[in-house]
RNA sequence: GCGCCUGUAGCUCAGCUGGAUAGAGCAACUGCCUUCUAAGCAGUGGGUCAGGAGUUCGAAUCUCUUCAGGCGCGCCA
C-alpha cells in the first residue's frame, strides 16, 4: 500500500511547478510515508509536503492541500487529510486496514521478515573473550547483542555467519598454563603464587581435573621460587620460562588441557545463553612467523610488498595513515615476536578473503582505540575499510540489593555469565542486556529483573503473550467446533481492536529499522508498547463473554497480536512464555 | 592533552537520517479483582530536554562552544 502511495506522490511531485530533476530527487530521497504514530492521525502519514516545501521554498500547508486533493481524487482511500504543519494523513479503506491480520494468519512466524538485506553476506564476530577464564557479565552483553543482531540481519535478508575468535596463542595462554601448574604443585613450592597469575577457583579445578587424568610430578622444586624478579610482569615471565624448562612435554599437555577445558566451559555457557556460533576461529590456525607460508607470514609479506609495512628501530611497523590513526603500529617486535595486532591483521585478511560483503565486529568499549589501526590494515591489504563495521558495547554495571556489584577480574572474583543465568534465567538476562542501546552504559538491576511488578518489562511483555495464549486455549476447549474469522472486524461492526491492529502493522518497519541501525533495543521498546495496548484492551473487555461472532473476530485479532509478540521475542533469541 | 560514549521528570530510561501537544515505568496520591492470569488496568501531580550560541518555516534531534560524568590512549592482549 505504501509503495502505491509513494508512486502517486511521485506523480504529484512532477506536476508541482518550479521542480527540476535534482530537487525532485532530493525530495524523493528524504521524504517518508509510514504508519502513523497514532490513529488520530489516520492510518498512514507522509511528510513529503514539508520536505518538498523546504527544498522548493514553498508553503508546506498549501502544498499539502494540493496533494490532499490529488489523493482524494483517486478514490483509493477512505479519507485523506492535510493536517498540522503539512502532514498528509491517510485513512485506509477498512479492507486494507485489516489486511495485516490475514497476512499474519498466513505467514505466522515469518511476519516481520524482509529482503532489505539483498542476500548480502555478513559476518558478525563477537564475544571472542580470551580463553583464560569464564565469561563474565561484560561478555554477556556482547553475546546477547551479537547474537540478536545475527538473528535480525538474517530475518531481513542477509546471509549471516556468526564467529568467535579464540585467542589461543600468545602470552595470556602461557600465564594460564603456568597458573594451573602452580596450583597443582603448590604444596611443593610453599604456595608460591605470582601476583599476575590467574587466581580464580576455576584454575584449581582445572588442575584437579588434569591430575585425575594423568600423573604430575616435578623433582627439585626446593629453589623454584627463589630469586624471582620483583617486577610482577618479569616475575610471571620468569615463572613461565622455568616451568617450560622443567618439562616441556608436561607444559604442553597442561596447556592444551587447560585451553580445551576453558573453551568447553565457554561454549557451554553460551549454549545455556542460547547463543550459537557458526564458526570458532583459532588464532593459532593463523600459524607463526617461523613458518614462511603461514597466514600471518603471508599477510605481513603482502603488507611489505605493498609498501605499507616497513622496518624501523629493528621492528616491523604498519603505516596506518589511511585511517587517521595517531601513529604507526608495530607488527613484529624488536625481538622478532609478532604482536597481537599482527595476528589480528592476518585474521581480518582471512575474513576479507572469505568474501564477506560486510564484517561486523562487536567489541568492548575499551577497544575503541583499536578501530583505526584495524581499518588501516584492511586498507593496506587492498580492501575497503568501509566493509568493517565495529560496534562497541559499553560496560554493564550490575546492581544487586540496590548496590553495585564489584567486578574484579584481577582477584578472580567476579560475577560470571553463568551466575547471572542462574540468578534470573537466560531469557530475562538476554532481554535486559538488549534493553538499552549497546553503545551506552547499562545499569543492570537484578532486583528489577527478578521482581514481579510492571517495572519488570520482561515479564510485562511475557505476561501479554501468556494471557493471549491462555485465552486461545480456553476458546479452543470451549468451542472446539468453531473457527475464528475477522468478519466483524472487517465489516467494522467491532472496532475496539483497531489500536492493536494499527500497532502490529508497524512491526515489520521496526524490524527493518532495527536491522539498518543495528539496534535490537528498538524491538524491545516496540514490544512493550504493543503489550501495553493489549493489557489495556484485555482489562476493558471480557473476550469470552462477547457474542459468538464478536468473539471469533477478537480471538482472530489477538492471535495476530500474540504471533507478533512471539516473533519479536524470538528474533531477540528469547523464548515466549505460554503460561506464567 | 587527544579520541570515543553520555547528560531528557525525584529515580531508571525511550524519543536523535529535524516535524503534530517531549513519552513510558518506578516512586507519591486516587480508584478497579464473586467474570477469560491484578506479574494487570484507569486517573492526578511532576520538564529551562546540562548551560550558551548558531543553522532552519520548524531543534531534545544538526553545528560550534562551555560545564559535568564514564572509558581508552603500550614493541600488553
Amino acid at each position: 500500500m505504501i509503495s502505491a502511495i509513494n508512486q502517486e506522490i511521485e506523480a504529484f511531485l512532477s506536476s508541482v511547478k518550479g521542480i527540476n530533476e535534482s530537487s525532485n530527487q532530493m525530495i524523493l530521497d528524504k521524504f517518508s510515508t509510514s504508519i502513523s504514530d497514532n490513529l488520530e492521525n489516520g492510518h498512514l502519514t507522509t511528510n513529503v509536503c514539508m520536505i518538498a516545501a523546504s527544498v522548493l521554498k514553498l508553503n508546506p500547508k498549501e502544498l499539502a492541500k494540493d496533494l490532499e486533493k490529488h489523493l482524494k481524487g483517486l478514490e483509493l482511500f477512505k479519507d485523506v487529510e492535510a493536517a498540522g504543519p503539512g502532514f498528509i494523513n491517510i485513512t485506509l479503506k477498512r479492507k486494507d486496514f485489516v489486511s495485516v491480520l490475514l497476512k499474519i494468519k498466513k505467514i505466522k512466524e515469518k511476519f516481520g521478515e524482509s529482503l532489505i538485506g539483498h542476500n548480502k553476506r555478513v559476518q558478525i564476530e563477537f564475544v571472542s573473550a580470551n580463553p583464560t577464564g569464564p565469561l563474565h557479565v561484560g561478555h554477556g552483553r556482547g553475546a546477547a547483542y551479537g547474537d540478536a543482531l545475527g538473528r535480525i540481519l538474517k530475518a531481513t535478508g542477509n546471509i549471516v555467519e556468526k564467529e568467535y575468535y579464540i585467542n589461543d596463542a600468545g602470552r595470556q595462554i602461557d600465564i594460564l598454563t603456568a597458573s594451573v601448574i602452580l596450583k597443582i604443585i603448590q604444596k611443593d613450592i610453599n604456595n608460591f603464587f605470582p601476583q599476575n597469575a590467574y587466581k580464580g577457583k576455576y584454575i584449581e579445578l582445572i588442575g584437579e581435573d588434569f591430575l585425575a587424568k594423568e600423573d604430575f610430578r616435578y623433582d627439585n622444586l626446593e629453589s623454584f621460587a627463589k630469586n624471582m624478579p620483583s617486577d610482577p610482569e618479569e616475575e610471571i615471565d620468569q615463572v613461565i620460562k622455568n616451568l617450560q624448562g622443567l618439562d616441556e612435554k608436561k607444559w604442553n599437555a597442561v596447556k592444551s588441557f587447560s585451553l580445551e577445558s576453558i573453551i568447553k566451559s565457554i561454549k557451554d555457557d553460551l549454549k545455556d545463553f542460547n547463543v550459537n556460533f557458526d564458526n570458532w576461529f583459532k588464532e593459532s590456525s593463523l600459524g607463526s612467523l617461523i613458518e614462511s607460508s603461514s597466514e600471518i607470514s603471508n599477510s605481513i609479506n603482502k603488507l611489505k610488498k605493498g609498501g605499507m609495512a616497513y622496518e624501523k628501530d629493528g621492528a616491523i611497523w604498519l603505516n596506518t595513515d589511511s585511517s587517521g590513526d595517531d601513529k604507526h603500529r608495530v607488527l613484529i617486535r624488536e625481538d622478532g615476536r609478532a604482536t597481537y595486532f599482527a595476528s589480528d591483521v592476518a585474521y581480518h585478511k582471512n575474513k576479507i578473503d572469505r568474501g564477506f560483503d560486510n564484517l561486523i565486529n562487536v567489541w568492548g568499549a575499551d577497544h575503541h582505540g583499536y578501530i583505526k589501526r584495524i581499518q588501516a590494515s584492511i586498507e593496506a591489504i587492498g580492501s575497503n575499510k568501509e566493509r568493517l563495521i565495529v560496534k562497541l558495547v559499553q560496560f554493564a554495571n550490575l546492581f544487586k540489593d540496590g548496590k553495585k556489584v564489584k567486578m574484579s577480574t584481577r582477584s578472580g572474583e567476579f560475577f560470571t555469565l553463568k551466575d547471572l543465568i542462574k540468578e534470573i534465567g537466560s531469557d530475562a538476562a538476554r532481554f535486559y542486556y538488549l534493553s538499552k542501546q549497546s553503545d551506552q552504559h547499562l545499569d543492570f538491576d537484578l532486583d528489577i529483573a527478578k521482581s514481579d511488578s510492571k517495572e519488570n518489562i520482561f515479564y510485562y511483555i511475557q505476561y501479554a503473550h501468556a494471557r493471549i495464549f491462555s485465552l486461545e486455549q480456553k476458546f479452543k476447549e470451549t468451542y472446539p467446533e468453531l473457527d475464528t474469522n475477522m468478519r466483524r472486524i472487517e465489516d467494522n461492526t467491532y472496532s475496539k481492536c483497531d489500536m492493536l491492529i494499527h500497532e502490529i502493522a508497524k512491526y515489520p518497519n521496526i524490524v527493518n529499522k532495527s536491522a539498518l541501525t543495528l539496534q535490537p533495543h528498538l524491538i524491545i521498546f516496540y514490544l512493550r508498547d504493543l503489550s501495553q495496548l493489549f493489557h489495556s484492551y484485555y482489562n476493558d473487555n471480557h473476550v469470552l463473554s462477547e457474542s459468538e461472532e464478536n468473539m471469533l473476530s477478537i480471538i482472530f485479532c489477538l492471535s495476530a497480536v500474540r504471533q507478533t509478540i512471539s516473533n519479536g521475542l524470538e528474533i531477540l533469541g528469547i523464548t515466549p512464555m505460554q503460561k506464567m
